[in-house]
DNA sequence: CTGAAAGCGCTAACAT
DNA sequence: ATGTTAGCGCTTTCAG
């Protein structure tokens, strides 16, 4: 900047109104300023630049993995693409520390604020940043321990989707495999099922099985399902990873027991039959994610707010199966 | 700083110091800093630290889109950390602008580098940086116009990998459906193909259905395979996007014609029959761009390489089917 | 409308 | 082993 300063032979600060879009420049002066900016290959230094005025203009992301197709992530960047806002994801692996780790250095590079997917316990350590003025907003699941503005599917209303759907095809037995009830959306989901169950009648015993995502855990739980006296007809699947599962477990017999998976994705209609799922309103979330966010740094005093974004059912081939 | 410092009644250097790990402070007064630091919440500001020290341990990763499934991100994330570097990512859309505003976003950033996925066309921009000191890397395809280190794919090879494998099989009348060829890969692997086509003394004419990815143009591609006097026994795609286009257009049909298609993906293997697939050596692209990167890091003038990376045969069914 | 000086939070280079 | 001083590149006062 010097350099520049010293090429068009002005002072400093006008090279700064110049880089700024300050309109007090005089016109002439303003072009030959901007002549040694690009004859010099000038680029501001945003670290200090920042430094000096206070903003960043930046927002982390801590998201699960940063490699891994995330449409609600992609509707945060895109939202705040659209406000001026630049977005900086870092992956947590699902991991406690990792998660701490990649929202300390967003801390320690000043960042306005953070959009969190927490991880499962213990945010406490977030409340002295807020305190400092940090904008946090939390999705997909709560932040325990510290009250922040937050962004939820309807885990609840989707299960009953995927179980009113089935009933209404004429099943009774039906059975839950997903996530561990120690995941909060796991133990929602679980929970819904479980009223949605006890709702028609059925009895509850040996029909849900939450758990790890394990490929063994999954097959086993199908077997049981199976093996019943009265074998289930159909299945509702938790998340995206245990309908996986629970297709590569089924084999040949996909397609022979009626399924819906909570979770749509890009390839779910490529199989045969197509499945039908319960898809979360990613767009929705993502947006509502970063307007959140905006308000929050509008007032920092503001009440803290929680929005659920309703699911919605896709119908493809595999949950309209006969009992 | 300067109230841990006050709080802790030492020197700003000395608090320095002991945030950066030196082990030359006295045990208790660096026990006493490190309370007072815990007692008051403090982070240091890395971009103060950055400005000050000229090192930023920070390279940015321009790719596609950060919210896609990208395994060669995720193996440069895991390289990076492996040699404590930080990666940043940022989208590109595959847009030319865009590629440039995360460039020069990055740039503004003061990274140690950049690890690139070019864009079709002109990055002479990116001459300047590298002259003032900045590390590129490209990798999936070269970018133009400036000599950077490079990773690509094996993509002739993966191409007669997937040819030979279905002219094992007694097919001979072979069509391939891909990319526009204005994009490198899309050029490199159509040229693949017709070369293995004529290989066998095979006809040209109509075979080789490069284009861009849109379902109708893959639809129309398919049905001229297919209605010629002898319509072809197999089809070899050329990219992911390609493969599940065709798939969504052969519907039903899927499984009566033999298929090999360029990269693996995820739910390759929960298709019926499983698709057989050319797959890309991500882990090892990752790895040896970071590798790349560091090398020039450490020796900013030395030779720019470039690193071809196999690909492999994967079989899973519709490889296998006979003509 | 333009310029000189101060200082954002930190670390490098010297003292001591 | 600890403290002092200067300055990274920029923007923000405040004078001209």
């Amino acid at each position: 900047m010097v350099d520049v300063a010293r090429e068009a032979g002005v002072a400093l600060r006008t090279v700064s109104r110049v880089v700024n879009g300050d309109a007090t420049v005089g016109d002439q002066l303003a072009e030959r300023i901007r002549r040694a900016i690009d004859h010099l290959g000038y680029q501001p230094d945003e670290r200090a630049r920042q430094l000096r005025s206070g903003r960043t203009g930046t927002i982390g992301a801590a998201v699960r993995h940063i490699a891994d197709a995330h449409p609600v992530l992609r509707a945060i960047d895109e939202s705040a693409r659209g406000v001026g806002l630049t977005v900086v994801a870092m992956s947590t692996e699902d991991d406690e520390e990792r998660e701490r780790d990649a929202v300390m250095s967003m801390c320690r590079r000043r960042m306005d604020g953070i959009i969190i997917e927490p991880i499962a316990d213990g945010h406490q350590y977030l409340q002295a940043e807020i305190d400092s003025g940090l904008a946090v907003v939390a999705f997909d699941r709560p932040a325990t321990g510290v009250a922040v503005d937050t962004v939820l599917s309807d885990n609840r209303g989707g299960i009953q989707q995927a179980f009113a759907h089935l009933a209404a095809q004429g099943h009774r037995r039906i059975g839950y495999i997903g996530d561990d009830e120690r995941i909060y959306t796991g133990r929602e989901r679980a929970a819904a099922f479980r009223e949605a169950l006890s709702g028609i009648g059925e009895p509850l015993d040996g029909m849900v099985h939450p758990g790890p995502i394990e490929q063994e855990r999954i097959a086993a739980a199908l077997e049981s399902l199976r093996r019943r006296a009265e074998p289930v007809t159909a299945i509702v699947t938790g998340n995206f990873n245990t309908t996986v599962a629970l297709i590569r477990a089924l084999g040949p017999d996909f397609g022979s027991t009626a399924l819906v998976g909570f979770d749509d994705f890009g390839l779910a209609d490529l199989l045969r039959p197509g499945l039908t799922v319960v898809a979360q309103g990613d767009v929705e979330i993502g947006r509502t994610a970063i307007e959140l966010f905006r308000s929050r740094l509008a007032e920092p005093g503001g009440p803290v707010r929680t929005v659920t974004v309703p699911t919605r059912l896709i119908v493809r081939g595999t949950g309209e199966i006969g009992p």
